[in-house]
DNA sequence: ACTCTCTTGCACTCATCCGTTTACTTTTGC
DNA sequence: GCAAAAGTAAACGGATGAGTGCAAGAGAGT
């Protein structure tokens, strides 16, 4: 064996074509799936969708399954990035009343706008079959927010802006004030949500006064 | 043709078999849809599950997707009921505090223990093949809980126990502050739920007390 | 240029599923 | 009792799906 280091030793080398390959396939599947759900997707569709040979999807993946665990785990892993900005921008505002309304409206409009539904209504359609999904779904994605907004509601009760006994109930009510019945909407109409954002938007706004209102000091 | 009404010409008229087959099949879809959803059921488990041929199956129900509408119109209509009598108990109360807070809890109980959840799980797992079932369910199962609530809250308004500028809105807020944590975490857990039905009864109650704050006159 | 790898298209196996047919037994209504 | 209707078990046809094999072409690295 040699010494010299080419290429091919590299432990993370991959063939260009199958990284080409894995994304194409990864964006069809991650459509298809969302979809149809797991055992409506066949992996002709798949590799249909992707423009790709069946036989290149079995070339990246071993089965359907390990597939599909691979999307769910990049779905997931987007959906947390995701919630670790949402709540980075709103880390420390001045004035309560204002961060939380802001807070609301990029709530609705990143939950509602974006691919969270779709990704949530695969995740509860499948909960039996893949519970681990579901659950680490719901702890890294919407339990990493409901943390930080609990962090953020601790922080308003002590500068005495809000009066916060239990944070954690506190942001969950925030939470569900603002974009509960919006998303919990969401979940059943499969039609588009692009013409009820403004709706969701004023809602959550509403809901933020009146989350105001339950825990002013 | 005669005129004379024989046990046939009824129109209503089925043969005890079939009636039995139907009642029979029906339960045994019921969970096996709710367990693994419309592309995850053969109709071959169902007929295992019902205890009876598969043949009989197709004597019963045309094919396999009027059998799912059939299911899913029942459970609805079922939700619908129970929607109907939940509300009906709570109509009329005279402390709002001590009526809310009480209907919190029946919420709670009723929404998270009984059959809710599964089927809200089928349904928006679904609810890209049968968008209407969706919608449907939507409209005469939560929709119909919310308009009493609204009633009820205008009533509590026009007492002055409450201060109610928008009735339906308020309604979302009262359903979603005491149930909607609890019931959108039951969606993602497959597992029991039993052992944490005292919790979401309490987060029901709190709810229901944060409520009363955002909306005391 | 040469070799190794990936891709492709197609055919193939094996299993499953929907829905039907067949042959036979049981139940119901009269 | 008897004919009609329903039930059962098993097999079947047609279709689809998961996953594999293979020969030929295209791309990557050296």
């Amino acid at each position: 064996m040699t010494v010299q280091a080419t290429s091919s030793d590299r432990a993370d080398y991959e063939d260009p074509r199958i990284t080409r390959s894995r994304a194409l396939i990864m964006a069809a599947a991650a459509r298809v799936f969302i979809e149809h759900g797991y055992p409506g997707t066949s992996v002709d569709d798949i590799a249909v969708e992707a423009g790709v040979s069946k036989r290149t999807v079995y070339n990246v993946f071993d089965d359907k399954e390990q597939l599909f665990r691979a999307i769910i785990g990049e779905a997931i892993a987007t959906a947390e990035r995701f919630s670790n900005e949402l709540v980075a921008t709103t880390a420390e505002a001045p004035d309560a009343a204002a961060a939380l309304t802001a807070l609301a409206r990029e709530l609705a409009a990143s939950v509602l706008g974006g691919r969270v539904v779709p990704l949530r209504r695969l995740l509860i359609g499948e909960a039996r079959r893949f519970p681990e999904f579901a659950t680490e779904y719901y702890d890294r994605a919407p339990g990493r927010v409901m943390t930080a907004v609990a962090g953020a509601l601790r922080a308003f009760d002590q500068r005495g802006q809000l009066r916060v006994d239990d944070a954690e109930l506190a942001a969950e009510h925030f939470a569900f004030l603002t974009i509960g019945a919006s998303l919990d909407r969401a979940l059943f109409e499969a039609g588009t949500d692009a013409a009820s954002a403004d709706a969701a938007i004023e809602r959550a706004e509403r809901g933020a006064a009146a989350f105001l209102r339950a825990y002013a000091p």
